[in-house]
DNA sequence: CGGTATCCCGTCCGATACTG
DNA sequence: CAGTATCGGACGGGATACCG
């Protein structure tokens, strides 16, 4: 049942997933979110570097595909939590696996770039 | 010393690893390798809807950044052949989990999509 | 606080054609 | 076979300012 869908044909839709979590802020946002629900600027924060505009549109994003929820408690002042839904918690574990390696090997990436020649 | 990087800081080198691996193509080509050395029309035939001039790209990437090598038999007619180094092949195991993981909730992730209202 | 609204620029990437 | 060359367009995303 895993072998329903096949990445490497072209007209797969795992293609638009895997799109959406190559996205730019995909992974932190994801990742930011791994405790428990934030709010707006919480996240904004946490994931240093980040403009409000693309906060907003991979939270718009994510929301859309189901990985996130949204909850507005509609105080005053304004209260907006984001969570992860269990969809969006089973990314957790691919996405970790990512992060982690990515963490890891930096140095062997640095070392491999600076290897280059610079034109 | 697996936390000597943090990919929430804004200026922390992982953040261009992760973007690299987040690039078009990458884990398709990646993927591609994983069985062994392939050749540039094999590899453009197994992942279809590829153009020549993005694989070069992604190719010309993931060797700039030490992840496939490049061996030119330098034969008449050209035979070149790529294949994965041992920190591409590394590579492969989190990237798997990804890419089982978009095989795998594709169908959620459509059904989230589709409960959008179509503007 | 939790966003929008603009503006604008780079770069990614597809299509197509050509070459050693 | 294994690429390069060229063009052009869509889009992601940064900076900044503003709003309910």
């Amino acid at each position: 049942m895993s072998k329903a869908y096949n990445v490497m044909a072209a007209t797969c839709p795992s293609r638009t997933v895997l799109h959406r979590i190559g996205a730019r802020w995909t992974v932190f946002v994801v990742n930011a979110l791994a405790d428990g629900p934030r709010r707006f600027t919480e996240l904004k924060g946490h994931i240093r570097g980040i403009t409000p505009k693309a906060l907003t549109e991979t939270l718009r994003s994510l929301e859309a595909d189901g990985l996130i929820s949204r909850h507005d408690h509609d105080e005053n002042p304004p209260r907006v939590e984001y969570a992860l839904t269990p969809l969006g918690r089973s990314l957790l574990i691919p996405l970790r696996a990512v992060r982690l390696w990515a963490e890891e090997h930096v140095p062997d990436i640095e070392a491999a770039r600076s290897r280059q020649p610079v034109p």
